[in-house]
DNA sequence: TTCTCCATGTTACAGAATAACAAGTCAACC
DNA sequence: GGTTGACTTGTTATTCTGTAACATGGAGAA
């Protein structure tokens, strides 16, 4: 197993989600001051606000959340610590959704291909090393070379095809 | 090679436009007679538009130039038309740019990987079997089962690579 | 203290997309 | 030939998404 296991069906099935949030953000503080950045209130109540769900929300409902908190009201001020939370690793921006979610393992593969559930609307990271093999293969063999890639995918998740049938 | 082969280094490449354009449109209007539907005025002069280059266009820039040849200059009239060429797989939408391409061949694999120059901006559509393969692999051990998936690569193409150096 | 960097907040605007409605076109059918 | 019905095109108006430019404020370094 060259790579670390990432765990999609835990995102999707029931679980205790307190610890699974405050583990991403005590990471998420590790990593800032490793790296010399502040989590700023703001920021950091960004990045609570994501990890409340396995959601995607997007930047104005951020932007809806901070301002009833008593935070600026204008889309700056959501956009700038999502885009900071994103620099770090610590969110990532879903192209298909224009909406953001909270990255749950920072410090791992930080390219991760995307699974969007259709039906109950969550996001799980999974590791992309192998996809983005083949995309690189295939890319190259036209001259092409890959510098980033955005990966998501839409679909049905475990606990949501079973409650369909 | 079980999968048709799509040319990425043409696009790149210099080649014959006009011949690769109108062959586009003649699969086109081909495709489009066998299912019944109809290639009208602006949609006809949409898809030549996005014919004219390999690049990615956005819907105002569209309308801006259907509107300048006395077609209707309302949004909708842009996303109308390109849409009905999405649906009927005769361009793509790109979810990291917000727009528009041709595709050019129409009938092989519809869901192709993009590959998008970020120096010439040119859009190449490559097979994304393998690709697919990998990522309903990885998505298939978390119990996750893919129904579609946004694969776009953002790098290098040859010509400007070698420009580069 | 003062200077500088960075963070936060604002106003104003640009860009992307859609809802809802009015009117024209065209083929099929009586 | 005239009528019906589906589809296409056009409009107005609005919503959602994102950014540029500028003013203010705080925290740490000199």
């Amino acid at each position: 197993m060259p790579r670390p296991e990432i765990d999609i069906a835990g995102v999707f099935a029931p679980h205790d989600h307190k610890t699974c949030a405050s583990r991403a953000l005590d990471e998420a503080e590790a990593r800032l001051l490793a790296e010399g950045a502040r989590l700023t209130p703001v920021r950091r109540r960004t990045l609570e606000i994501l990890l409340e769900s396995h959601r995607a929300l997007g930047a104005y409902d951020v932007l809806d959340r901070l301002a009833a908190e008593g935070f600026g009201r204008q889309p700056p001020v959501a956009y700038r610590a999502l885009e900071f939370l994103v620099q770090h690793g610590l969110a990532h921006r879903l192209q298909r959704l224009n909406a953001f979610t909270a990255c749950l393992h920072p410090g791992s593969d930080h390219n991760p291909a995307f699974l969007i559930c259709r039906s109950c609307d969550k996001i799980a990271e999974a590791n992309a090393g192998e996809v983005r093999e083949a995309l690189a293969d295939v890319a190259g063999h036209g001259g092409f070379r890959v510098e980033r890639a955005t990966i998501e995918a839409l679909g049905l998740c475990n606990a949501c095809a079973e409650a369909e049938a």
